[in-house]
Formats: C-alpha cells, structure tokens, sequence
DNA sequence: TGTTAGCACTCACATCAGTCGAGTGCTAAT
DNA sequence: ATTAGCACTCGACTGATGTGAGTGCTAACA
C-alpha cells in the first residue's frame, strides 16, 4: 500500500470525500477548485483525480461524472486524514442535557443511550448491553412466593442488574423448602462471578448442604435455566427511521432489506463483536461480514465497567456517513456509559 | 343511511371490494364480469357501478380508471357484506404451534403475540398489555437489599406481574428500616385492588402504623413514585417492516411518516383506547382520529382475563387490508391471550 | 323496462427523440 | 508543472406520441 500520497493528493481526497459525505453527489473537479481553495485550477484537480483514481482512491459512477471515494479512499480518510476524535462541549451539554430525564431502571439507560446516539448522528444506532453472564458477581436468589403453585426466582448481581422469573413450584416442594434452597445456593455463592458458576460448582453444593437429592435436584434445574435463559445478550437499537432520511436509502426494497436484517437480534450480536481493544473501530462498506450491510459503515466502540469490557456502543449509517462526527459521539459515549452505570455497581 | 342496497349492488361491491384487497388496483367493470360470475355483462356492471359511486360507496382515482370502495364502501363491506369472522382450525394450529416457543415471562408472551398478530396478519400490530393499575390486587411490597445504600422495591402483584426498580435509600433510613416499612404497607394494602390505593388509604396507613412521620413519609414517596412511574401504558408493537410489502408504502416519505408516527408510544396507547364492548372494532382511514393515519385502518379487539377487560390487541394496516382474517385472527386472539395471561394469574 | 353491444372518449403510463449541462480527458500553450 | 480550451460522454429532464384499460352514452334488443 502507497500511503505516502503527497500533501496536495492528500489536500483533493479530503476535500472530495468531505464535500460527497455532505452532499451525497459525485465530486466535481470544478467544485473542488471553487469551494476549497487549493489555489489550483480544475484542471489540475482533474489530473490529481485521474491519479487518485488509478490509485483506487476514487471511483467514478460512469465516465463524465464526478467521483465518489472507494472504500480503500473512505479507508484512507478514516485513518490518516480524520483529526483525532474530539468532541464539542456543545455536543456533551446536549447529551448530558437528554441523558437528564430520570433513568433510574438500567435498562431505561441503555434506552436513552440509543436515542441519543442516533439523534446525535442522524443514524441508527445500537448498544450491546453487558450479560449477566459476564463480569458481574452473583450477590443472592430468593424465591419470593406468588401463590401456592408457583413462585417468582430473583437473582440479584452486584450490578443491581435483577433477573425474575415466574416458576411453577415443583410437586412435593413448599415455599419453605425454596427458601431452604435459596440459603443454601447464596451461602455458596454469594460473591462468585456468575460465570463462575459451573456444573462442578452447583455440584458442590449438592454433596455438602442438600442431601436430599430431590429437592435439590429440583431447585438447581431451576437456577440453571434461569441463568442460561439470561445468557441471549441484550441487544437496543434506535433510530431506524432516521435512515430513512439519508438519499441512499430512497429506494424501499434497500429499506426493507435492512431494516428485516435490524429485527434479528442474532445478527446485530454478531455485528457488535467485542473486541478488547479501546479505540473506535470502524468497518467500512465492503469490509462488513453482512452483505446486507455491504453500502453501509459500522462504527463501534467497546465499554468497560471498571476496567472490564462489558459491552459495545455503535452506530451504523450508510458510507457516506460523517466518521468524524461519530466516531467522536462513540469516544464520548463509551467512556461516559461506563461511569453511569458504574452507578449501577456496588460502591 | 340507504343501507338498503339491492342484492345485486351488494354482489356488486362486495366484488369489486374483495378484487381490489387483493390486486390493490381500481377495479373495472370488465374485471367483474369476467371473475366472478354474476351472470351479467361488463355494461350493466358499469351502470351499477355509477350508481354505487353516486351513493358514495365507490370512488373513481381519474374519470377512465377502474373504482375503488370509498371509507363508506368499506364500512359497508365490513358492517354488511362480511360474514361474521370465522378462524380457521388451519390458523389456530399454527398460531398454536408459534406459541410453543417457550414464554414464561409475562413481557415474552406480549412479544410472542405481536409477532404472530404481524405474521398472521402482514400487517403492524399492537398490544396494550395489562396496567398495574388496572384490576388486578396487589400482593405485597418487599426491600430486597443491593447494598448500602440502594435498595430493589419489588412490587407484586396477584397476577404475577411484578415490577421492580432500584431505589438509593433516603439517608437514615436502614434496611431495619425499610423492612418494617414493607410489613407496615403490607399488612394494609395485601388484597387491596391496585387502583384502589389512594392517598387517603396511604394515610391512613401512616396515622396507624407508622409513628415516625419521616420514615414514613419517605418510603411512601418511593411507593407512590414506583406506582406512578409503572403506570405510563405499555405497548407492544411488532412486523413494521410487513407494511413496506405493502403497495401503498412504496412512497419513502409515507413509511416514514407512518414509522415516525408509530415511535411514538404515547400515540399509539392513545389509538388503542380500550371500549368495554367484546367485539372486534373497526375504525377505517379518516374515521381515524390522526390525520398521520387517514390512510389506514385499525381493527381492534379488547382482551379479558376473569370477565375484566384489561388490554387490546390491534392490527393496523392500510384501508385496503383483509378485514376478514384479520378479524378472524384478532378475534381469536383476544379469547386465546386472555386464557394464556390468566396462567399467570392466582388460580 | 332492464340488459347489452358498440363506439367515442379519457387518461395514466410507457417509450422515444431531443436538449441541456455538469463533468471528463486530452492537447497545446504558458 | 500548470492551465486554458475544446471535443466528447452520459445522466437527467422535457415533450410528443402511442397504447390500453376503462368509462359514459346511445341505440338496439329480449
């Protein structure tokens, strides 16, 4: 790779990409020579845009029309051209200004979270909401009785993040023998990492506290299926409709496509891959294992809650999205998601 | 009202309202005389036609172009012409069959049930699910500690639907405190209808039980806000992406109005207004109280659990939609989730 | 008197040629 | 190396034309 374009093919390719990103129309040498001045004629622009062209920079729709970056130029842009992501205090006031509509449920954050991201990108955006299953630690069950036949399971985290859970009372159990369980199961594993909690683990218990095979038997299916039901990640998406407000997704079959891909919950988990590094990461067009998502750019960022990644923030758009923007909102956001919910931790 | 139509004019219309459901084109006399067999030829058909649109059942788009039924059209259509809405045993068993995914969380089957109404239906569909405040009773309140200084009110209720949110606790108070608190409000309020718990029964606790005015004064401040907090409406909607199939939203800027519009829970509560009748409620295009859905119907139907009316299922789609199965479903439906939630009811 | 065949008429829609203009590539002059 | 000039390209727009589905009306018919 040729990264070492010259200052004024640098200056061109800056220029085109931004003036596409803001219009949405292929780039004309004429417009680049007027609206940013280089100090050079078009025709000079021309010959750059030829170069940069051959350079797989640029693309042109058909010959005689102006040029649009290709996804190595959009590339390019991202990595040398863009300054460094910083975001306005405006645009920290303004968010802090939304985020101030009473959240106290975890779950509203992460709502709010999403609404803000795609109102302060124009674009949709997803955040991947930690798991029970990852860093947090199991604090207690408690069975909580609802009537004779069934009861309601709570699991507490030190994350205050609950799960509950109607259940049918086995036969042949009281409330009495659930709270019996419940003692035993938290003695054991109060303070453990919930993905500590292993068969060999719940095993344990069973030979030291219950001997009574049954009840035990019983009451730990329970669990478990309690905490595997809570292992699907938790994906929120926001913000659809403002794709409909970019000129590329005019056409209703291309919505349709992508908003039928947006309903799968699996899919968009797999998008929001976390990775264990800090930057902003970027996944532009073509790079995108989706083809349903081949016209469109992925930016994300991972959160952490003391020091651990728990989860991922992202906004997706289509190519021609302003990375700068975002990417900036994203560095913003990951670093303030965390510290609110590390609200939600124990101090 | 000349409802008095002749049973010609009625095969008529019923024709040309059932051929343009399912071409979603304007209907020409030809058409009818060439699919169904009324035994008359395509001139007659004209002149009934002139007739049903000088009553106002029928509309032309352009002088030269096939009809379409009018609001009044299709109100006949539904009131009159359509047999009474009859689910087929085919139907029943594969919506059966979506139910079996297994849903034990209350929210699950909300979520199961838009999905099917869409499915079923190719059409957005809603559910209003039970309030807290509506008739169900309430149980008992419980403090379950999260640490220090936060706290999980829990709040159940008879029908199993529990809410839950975390709480700071006020300063001086202890978890002592809040449990004596909790067995305060419990002892009175247990079996108390929720909407039944005003601010003159809430003193009345205070003045019995509660001699410290400011231990009491701020638990009951948490107690309202949970109920208050819990009362905003919640709507399930589903299958918005169904209506992009449909021909009438090939437009961008209709999907986008109508997304829009239906990002908006408030509205959408405000749409499925709960009647006390048992019957499936059809409300077409400008019968429609927001002009963002003139171009629409609703067909809804209230759901009971024990004889109570407690929520609505709906199916919105556009004008030009099945009434008939979605009646049909809708009907079923609202029979099929009372019994479903009435599961999760005491027994 | 109700029904129907025939016919002129309407109008949306598709097609096609012509024009326009933004933009290019190339060449020659600076 | 840069730029002015020029011929060329091609999408987008415009207006004319044809087509066909459908109508309303009138006159003939059972």
């Amino acid at each position: 790779m040729e990264l070492i374009l010259d200052e004024r093919k640098r200056q061109i390719l800056q220029a085109i990409i931004d003036d596409y990103i803001s219009t949405a129309e292929p780039v004309g040498s004429r417009t680049i020579a007027r609206k940013y001045d280089l100090g050079i004629s078009p025709a000079t622009v021309r010959n750059e845009m030829a170069d940069l062209e051959l350079l797989g920079y640029l693309e042109q729709p058909h010959t005689s029309s102006g040029r649009i970056p290709s996804v190595k130029g959009y590339r390019f842009y991202v990595d040398c051209l863009l300054a460094p992501p910083q975001i306005s205090d405006r645009d920290i006031a303004i968010i802090d200004n939304w985020y101030h509509t009473k959240a106290r449920r975890i779950e509203e954050v992460f709502q709010e979270t999403v609404k803000i991201l795609s109102r302060m990108t124009r674009n949709v955006s997803m955040v991947l909401a930690p798991q029970v299953s990852q860093q947090c630690t199991f604090k207690y069950i408690q069975f909580l009785p609802l009537d004779e036949r069934r009861s309601i399971v709570v699991i507490v985290t030190d994350t205050g993040l609950i799960e509950n859970k109607i259940i049918a009372i086995p036969e042949g159990l009281s409330h009495e023998d659930l709270g019996r369980v419940a003692n035993a199961i938290n003695s054991h594993l109060g303070g453990l990492a919930i993905d500590r909690i292993t068969t060999p683990v719940l095993k344990d218990i069973q030979n030291d506290i219950l001997p009574d095979p049954q009840v035990y038997e019983r009451a730990i299916t329970l669990l478990r299926q309690v905490l595997t039901v809570d292992k699907n990640e938790k994906v929120y998406l926001g913000g659809t409709t403002q794709m409909l407000n970019q000129p590329e997704f005019r056409d209703v079959d291309k919505i349709k496509g992508l908003l039928t891909m947006l309903e799968e919950d699996r899919l968009l988990c797999d998008i929001l891959h976390m990775s264990n590094s800090d930057g902003v990461i970027v996944t532009i067009g073509q790079e995108n294992k989706y083809s349903g998502i081949h016209d469109c750019s992925v930016v994300q960022a991972t959160y952490r809650i003391d020091g651990q990644v728990v989860g991922t923030v992202a906004v997706l758009g289509p190519t021609r999205m302003e990375y700068g923007k975002t990417m900036s909102v994203l560095k913003f956001m990951q670093r303030h998601l965390g510290e609110i919910l590390k609200q939600y931790k124990v101090l």
